[in-house]
DNA sequence: TAGATTGTTAATCGATTAACAATC
DNA sequence: TAGATTGTTAATCGATTAACAATC
């Protein structure tokens, strides 16, 4: 920890190691970028700029320039980025320079909507199981996958070679199947669960809870009626 | 800004004005601190620590006093916290006192499991309606609500009272309609549309985006096979 | 050369952590 | 009183911002 700055020669090397140390806010704004470009890419620009590229990622510049600078330097001065080498750049520092294969667990209402969400594929992922503990819809087919049953989980992870999963199961039975996935060899879990999951420090875990994302919007809502309304 | 901690005279007033001065960081944790409340009320304990609570929540027991103390002094030394009045206490702050009403514009895949996700009812809202623009939509019942249709929307915000909007809609429609449900009067969304919203300062935007979710785990997978491993 | 735009530095700001005095 | 546990302080840490030198 702590790497200090250094006069920055040998190149490879120092991007490998550095990769190491972009800093947690800088990877969760990297997707946006990504999508800004993408979106660059499609309006048929090869050149674009910090100032056009934050305008679209909804960041300052400077913070997009501080940002991609933990990345390497990709950028002329004077001139700009050029999209598709910059796409390639981050795609690479993602990790998405090879597809990443994910398992669904949980096929209800809300999974069944993620399996059959186009985005996924479309940004560097390939669904390779799906998963449910209910009988009525192991067997299904969803997705153009044929749901499996919740005892066969751990085989499913092993025959897939899925690291990463998709948790929509009820609350209650999360922190089961998490176990599962982790003793099975998942290192990170984007769970849509209502409950805090436990996992070992080589785990990584993304928790989305769309209740709580609406409590949140409740606070300013009502900070706003009851404060003076001061910006 | 910069409310300076002063020593600490007069419950109620202070108790309004440093709702204001509450940390986005620690605002972000409340809900998982309700969370825990209703679980260890469930459990029928009337008492609890920030030993026992942070746990729960997935935080330390330093954070969590931490962010309570901007709240207020709810607990009681060498004692503990009361579940129930810091469960009030809490959702006071959080402005759930009285029940938000949140409209859905977007009723696809992922909209109709979100309509139907009894988590938003059971944690301070009510859906008052359901927008889309697909014809063979519009007219149908989605749990319990006739889907109405977009050309109406500035009308179903007026009509219900919506302050809360969840934006479900295809990417390419999401910043229209957001603008739309702006300037009728909504001052709090989120967002599944994978882009950027630009909204106006008083209103507040939460952006949850599966596959970027996705794209910041398979970060940390590549980081760990990629790095030594080093923790 | 003049103008543009990056990459980096340094200053500021906000969040986290750890320790402990207050107090039940 | 002794033990427990909060609420607060101060130190550390990490993130953001703004300015500008480097350089195309």
């Amino acid at each position: 920890m702590g790497v200090r700055r250094t006069s920055g020669r040998d190149g490879v090397r120092r991007a490998a190691r550095e990769a190491q140390a972009v800093p947690h806010a800088t990877v969760g704004r990297l997707p946006g970028y990504l999508r800004a470009l993408e979106e660059t890419a499609a309006d048929g620009a090869v050149l674009t700029s910090s100032d056009e590229l934050a305008a679209r990622a909804g960041v300052t510049p400077a913070q997009l320039r501080k940002d991609l600078s933990f990345l390497g330097s990709y950028g002329r001065r004077g001139v700009g980025y050029d999209v598709g080498h910059l796409r390639e750049q981050i795609t690479v520092a993602l990790g998405l320079a090879d597809v990443r294969r994910v398992l669904l667990v949980g096929v209800g209402n809300l999974g069944h909507a993620l399996a059959n969400y186009a985005g996924i594929a479309e940004r560097g992922f390939v669904l390779v199981g799906l998963v449910d503990a209910d009988p009525a819809v192991v067997g299904t087919t969803v997705a153009g996958l044929v749901v499996e049953p919740a005892a066969d989980l751990a085989a499913v992870v092993a025959r897939t070679g899925a690291t990463i999963a998709v948790l929509t199961t009820p609350a209650a039975v999360a922190q089961r199947v998490c176990d599962e996935l982790v003793a099975a060899g998942v290192v990170g879990v984007l769970t849509f669960a209502p409950c805090a999951l436990r996992v070992p420090p080589h785990v990584d875990v993304r928790a989305v809870d769309v209740a709580s994302e609406l409590q949140i919007l409740a606070f300013h809502d009502r900070a706003r009626s009851v404060g003076g309304g001061v910006s």
